[in-house]
DNA sequence: TTGTAAGCGTTATCAA
DNA sequence: TTGATAACGCTTACAA
């Protein structure tokens, strides 16, 4: 841990001034002697570059920040696992940043941009408030945000299309033949909560079925709310034979609390979830589920932005990514075969 | 994305000099007129610090390195949601690296402290090789390791202890009845597929338990193969009464296969799993698991760096994470009830 | 081809 | 209490 050795400790082991160090190591036109002995001395002294002279120097930090609510959360995670190799391959570092979806926390990651440790920066806001947009309009380098953000932002924007998405659900659900679909939602209040309380009765009447209050329930985004929310729907309508609930984690309820009144899955009632989660392919059985696509909006986040870095100004760009059905047995009935690997699963070490 | 002011900036505005900015900006005893104009042009100006700068000078980045094979590793994943809070209260951001399980990568994450860009760093390697150790004794920069290194090494060092971890499932097992128990493992040319399939043989042992290498099925650390190694166990030995499953995606396969088999569970064959990851309390019936203690490995990881980077240089210390067994219903046949809160589930947004 | 020197934006020393 | 100035370690004109 001793104090590394910089240009000048080079150029005077090498005999040469500081200048010429530097050209050496940046691979500048050099005489061979001259290129000889720094590359000796520098082997020698076991130097690195120091990064954040050459920050200072060249305003470049090589650092892009990421910032989202928690990266516990498994769309977020999705994010940053695409998001990771496509930086590190155009030379960036990744700089993480948990909000703990605190607003506050979001506005602070905006305003530290001006500190300048960072070339760029994605975030994946909860919801974008007149704040955030103040932030972003005066924002001291480039971010592209992963949401929806109002038509003229000077920002890149990547976002999914989660009515579509439940829509394929709700539709799946009716050409198998279910009619009277239920929906276990989170708190409305929510921007995700909204969105898909909006579209499935959107998806409904698209299919010209009724909307029924009585078909509606709001818990939480969680496994034990859902179940709750689930117990009280089928307390209320023991005739429901779908439930599209608005993640996986209360759809894991649904099958909690279908299995405990010996309701069959999907016999009975056909369950569907959302997000595409690990856990969708993990649960028994296998869960329906709609995935919004998180990986691809991570994807299309990073390649944007660097992208961005490289070609300064140009138009603010907006992608959408289309949601995807995926299908397995709490619709179909149909498990797949056991030995067929699964996506990527990752396990020990 | 103007460029931002400096204190060179707010010193022409104010008509003070540099040092008198930095002054009032560090807080140090100013005259209350001069704190005014300097407050006053730092507000108009909207001014911010420049980290690159502050870090040259200080010789300190207040940055962090985790470097780790895959954040999409349950595992992994888990030691970095409790290194984060810890950082962040302490001041520190953190850089995430992906080695993508390729040694030369770890290296580089180590070469690379010689760049100063971060003030330390938390790693958690594959295993341990002759260069790492050569590479940790050169180290530019405080670091701990999550996993085992050689007595003598000088670093801060966190371990699990996955031996008692196996012995705690096996012992369950025995309690139970058990007395025909199986091991499906991942490759024993890894650390953890050789650690367990030692612990394994010594919890036999210990309770007496003949091992037979019968009942011993190597495949790999994957759902499928996972599945296809306990189906080809189940053929050479039907008699089975339990599986010690290496990680919890082995388990997952072999759930898959004995329910295919019409092998019930707990009641034909209890199962249980490694790393107590989301997955064992989604799946159905709900996975018992060792916990190897990955929360609290990362907490204390980034707790003995902080340390480390306020008192300098103290003895290298040591701390082992103690496992900790999950008894859910694959082994004891009881389901929690539906309502019951797991513990922190993490969903939409 | 090479060296001198300025400058990136700070902090910190030293006189005034 | 303040200002001029020298670092921090690097890149890059500009001169030699």
């Amino acid at each position: 841990m001793a104090d590394g050795p910089t240009i000048t400790t080079i150029a005077e082991r090498a005999g040469v001034s500081i200048a010429s160090v530097s050209r050496v190591l940046n691979g500048l036109p050099t005489r061979q002697e001259t290129v000889r002995k720094v590359m000796a001395a520098a082997e020698e002294l076991g130097y690195v570059r120091n990064a954040v002279a050459r920050s200072l120097k060249s305003r470049r930090t090589h650092q892009v920040a990421f910032a989202m609510a928690d990266v516990g959360n498994p769309a977020y995670l999705a994010m940053l696992r695409q998001i990771q190799p496509v930086l590190k391959s155009a030379g960036y570092r990744l700089v993480l940043h948990s909000t703990d979806a605190v607003v506050a926390d979001e506005i602070d990651v905006l305003h530290s941009l001006g500190e300048r440790y960072v070339d760029g920066l994605i975030m994946s806001p909860l919801r974008v408030t007149e704040q955030h947009l103040d932030m972003l309009a005066a924002a001291r380098a480039p971010v592209v945000i992963i949401g929806s953000v109002p038509e003229g932002t000077p920002v890149d924007n990547v976002r999914a299309d989660s009515r579509t998405g439940v829509k394929l659900a709700i539709d799946h659900l009716y050409r198998l033949g279910r009619r009277t679909i239920g929906m276990v939602n989170g708190p409305t209040d929510t921007v995700p909560g909204a969105a898909r309380g909006a579209a499935y009765r959107e998806a409904l009447e698209d299919l010209g079925l009724p909307y029924d209050e009585e078909l509606v329930e709001i818990g939480d985004f969680y496994r034990a709310e859902g179940g709750r929310a689930v117990a009280a729907l089928l307390e209320r309508r023991p005739d429901v034979d779908a439930l599209m609930c608005a993640n996986d984690l209360i759809a894991l309820g649904a099958l909690d609390v279908l299995r405990a009144a010996g309701r069959r899955v999907p016999h009975d009632v056909a369950v569907a979830g959302m997000d595409d989660t690990d856990l969708a392919a993990a649960s028994w059985p296998s869960l329906t589920s709609v995935s919004l696509g998180s990986a691809e909006r991570g994807k299309a986040a990073a390649e944007l932005l660097v992208d961005r870095l490289k070609n300064g100004d140009r138009e603010p760009r907006r992608v959408t990514v289309p949601p995807r059905l995926a299908v397995r047995a709490s619709t179909t009935g149909e498990e797949p075969a056991p030995y067929q690997a699964p996506g990527a699963e990752r396990g020990t070490p």
